[in-house]
RNA sequence: GGCGACGUAGCCAAGAGGAUAAGGCGGGGGUCUGCAAAACCCCUAUUCACCGGUUCGAAUCCGGUCGUCGCCUCCA
C-alpha cells in the first residue's frame, strides 16, 4: 500500500508501526452546523479507515472535539447560553451528520475541556525543556527552539515572515511565536493552572490527547489541507518537542477542500450548504459518491449536477445490488477476483476511490448483464455489496416518510368497478385494508389482471395516478414490483 | 509578494513516458415491453489549455505563456 504523506511530499509505502493502526483526524469547533466540506473530509477518513480494516489492520481512531475557543464564547455570549451547552448542542448534531452519512464513529472523542490536566501538564514540560514561556498569564511556543519548524508546510520561518500578516506581538518573543494557554479574560471559562486562570489554545489539545490515548507516535494524522499551516506544524512543534521523540507522525494525510461556485466554503465566508441540508436534497450514498468520485487530496467543487448524477448513479448500484428476477437458475461465471483485485489495486494506491468507485459500476454491468441473460449472479451480488460497504455505501433506499393510505384507499375504491371488468370480485367497503402493503397488493392485482384482459387504457390510469401518489411501478418478467419514487 | 495545486468529451472525473485515453451523468440510436420503467447493446475526446523543447515515442518529462484555485489569518 501506497500513501502520499505531506510531510515528505511523495508516496510513501504504508508501513505501520503495528498491528493496530493509530489514527487520530483533526475533529469539529462545535459552535455551528456541520457543512458539506465538513462531511467530504471526514467521509473520506472513514473510507481510509474502512480500508484499513478491509485490508486486515485494526485501527484505533481517536478525533477531538475541540469545545472550548473563540468562536464558541463569543456565539454563546451572543445567544446568552454557556459555551458548553452551545458546544453540546451542535456536538449532537455532529454525530448525528455523521451517522446520516453512514460514517463509523471514531474509537474515542475526547473533548479539550475534559482533557485540562493532561494538556497542562503537556504545557509544563515543554515550559521546562525551554521550548515554551510564560508572559502576562499565557503561554506561548517559543518557534526559534524547534529548529525543523516548517517542515510539513514545507516554509522556512524566514519566508513566513516575508509578506506574511503579522500583528505587533506584544507579549510574545517571535512573531510566529503561537499560544499553548492564554490568560482567561473577564466572564471567560477558565481553568487554574500554574500560570494564573486560563484555557488551552487550539493546537495544544490534538497533542496532548494524541499522546494520552494513541502515544508518541501516531500512523497516521488526518484533516483539511486548510490545516496544515499552522494548525498541524504546531502540532508537529510541540509534540516533538514535548516528547523529544521524532517523528511525531508517520503519515500526513490531507484532503483537498471542498469548493462551492468559486470559493472555498468556508464558515467565515459564510457560503455553505450544511449536511443536514444536502441530505434533504441527497441520498447520503449520492454524497459518499460524489465524492469518492474525484481523489481525495484534489479539490471538489459543489454543484448539483454533480451530485444529481451520483444520485443516479448510487441508483444503478442499488437496483444492481438489490436486483436479481432469476433465481434459481445458472450460476453466472464472473470472476469476482478480477474485480477484488481492481479494486484492491486502486485502492492500495493512495486510496484511488475514483477508479474503485469505476470498478464497482463495471461489476454492476456485468452482474446486470448475467441477469438479463439469465443466469443468478448471486456471488457477485454479495461481493457488490462488500466492496460498496468498504466505500461506506449502504446501496439501501433512502427512508422516506411513509405513504399515506387514504390516496391508496381512494385509489382502490375508484377502480373497485374496473374488478368485474377484470373478471374479479369487487370489494365491499368495509373490507378495503388500511395498511399499504395490502392496499399495493390489492391495486397491483386488480391492474395485473386488467392487463390480462388487455385492458391497457385502464392498467395505465393505475400506473399513472400511483405515479402521482409517489409509486413507481415496473412490469417485470416475474411480475409488477412497486417501489417509492425518489 | 512567498509557497503549492490544477486546466482531459456537453458536465463530473481517472490516467503520470509506449498496446483501443477508465468510470459516472447527460444525449442519440437499438433490444426487451401492449405501452412504459428498469436493464442490456452500440454511438457520443484521432486527442488531453496554448507555444516551444527532450525522446524512436509525451495527456504524461522540461521551459515559457494564459487561466482557475488553495495556503501564508479562524477553518475539514
Amino acid at each position: 500500500m501506497k500513501v502520499y504523506n505531506t510531510l515528505s511530499a511523495h508516496k510513501e509505502e504504508f508501513l505501520p508501526q503495528g498491528d493496530e493502526v493509530k489514527m487520530y483526524v483533526c475533529g469539529i469547533t462545535p459552535y455551528d452546523h456541520s457543512h458539506i466540506g465538513h462531511g467530504m473530509s471526514y467521509i473520506v477518513f472513514d473510507v481510509i479507515r474502512r480500508y484499513l480494516q478491509f485490508r486486515g489492520y485494526k485501527v484505533k481512531y481517536v478525533q477531538n472535539v475541540t469545545d472550548v475557543d473563540d468562536k464558541i464564547i463569543n456565539r454563546a455570549n451572543q445567544l446568552g447560553i454557556s459555551s458548553s451547552e452551545l458546544a453540546e448542542k451542535y456536538a449532537r448534531g455532529y454525530f448525528k451528520d455523521m451517522a446520516d452519512l453512514n460514517i463509523a464513529p471514531a474509537d474515542i472523542y475526547p473533548r479539550a475541556t475534559q482533557e485540562i490536566a493532561k494538556i497542562i501538564e503537556v504545557i509544563q514540560g515543554l515550559v521546562n525543556k525551554g521550548h515554551a514561556y510564560a508572559a502576562q498569564g499565557s503561554v506561548y511556543f517559543r518557534v526559534r527552539s524547534k529548529d525543523d519548524y516548517g517542515k510539513l508546510a514545507h516554509r522556512s520561518l524566514k519566508s513566513m515572515m516575508a509578506g506574511a500578516r503579522i500583528e505587533a506581538g506584544e507579549e510574545k518573543e517571535h512573531p510566529m511565536d503561537f499560544v499553548l494557554w492564554k490568560a482567561a479574560k473577564p466572564g471567560e471559562p477558565s481553568w487554574p493552572s500554574p500560570w494564573g486562570e486560563g484555557r488551552p489554545g487550539w493546537h495544544i489539545e490534538c497533542s496532548a490527547m494524541s499522546l494520552k490515548y494513541l502515544g508518541e507516535t501516531l500512523d497516521i494524522h488526518g484533516g483539511g489541507q486548510d490545516l496544515i499551516f499552522p494548525h498541524h506544524e504546531n502540532e508537529i512543534a510541540q509534540s516533538e518537542s514535548f516528547t523529544g521523540q521524532k517523528p511525531f507522525v508517520k503519515y500526513w494525510l490531507h484532503n483537498g477542500l471542498l469548493q462551492l461556485g468559486e470559493e472555498k466554503m468556508s464558515k467565515s465566508l459564510g457560503n455553505l450548504i450544511t449536511i443536514q441540508e444536502a441530505l434533504e436534497m441527497y441520498h447520503a450514498d449520492a454524497i459518499r459518491i460524489f465524492v469518492l468520485s474525484s481523489h481525495y487530496r484534489s479539490p471538489l467543487t459543489f454543484a448539483d449536477e454533480a451530485l444529481e448524477a451520483a444520485e443516479s448513479g448510487a441508483e444503478r448500484l442499488r437496483q444492481t445490488a438489490h436486483g436479481g428476477y432469476a433465481s434459481g437458475a445458472k450460476q453466472a461465471k464472473i470472476d469476482i477476483k478480477t474485480y477484488r483485485d481492481r479494486f484492491t489495486e486502486a485502492m492500495d494506491d493512495d486510496f484511488g476511490t475514483p477508479q474503485a468507485l469505476a470498478t464497482l459500476f463495471d461489476l454492476a454491468r456485468e452482474i446486470n448483464r448475467a441477469d438479463e441473460a439469465g443466469y443468478e449472479a448471486k456471488e457477485a451480488r454479495r461481493a457488490l455489496t462488500e466492496l460498496a460497504e468498504v466505500l461506506g455505501l449502504t446501496l439501501k433506499e433512502r427512508e422516506l416518510p411513509p405513504l399515506d393510505v387514504e390516496p391508496l384507499r381512494e385509489l382502490l375504491s375508484s377502480i373497485n368497478k374496473w374488478r368485474q371488468l377484470a373478471g374479479l370480485k369487487e370489494i365491499p367497503l368495509k373490507e378495503t385494508p388500511d395498511d399499504v402493503a395490502a392496499l399495493m397488493e390489492l391495486i397491483t392485482a386488480t391492474r395485473s389482471a386488467l392487463r390480462d384482459k388487455e385492458q391497457w387504457q385502464y392498467a395505465d390510469k393505475i400506473r399513472s395516478r400511483l405515479e402521482e401518489i409517489g409509486v413507481t411501478l415496473e412490469d417485470t418478467p416475474k411480475g409488477t414490483v412497486w417501489r417509492r419514487k425518489r
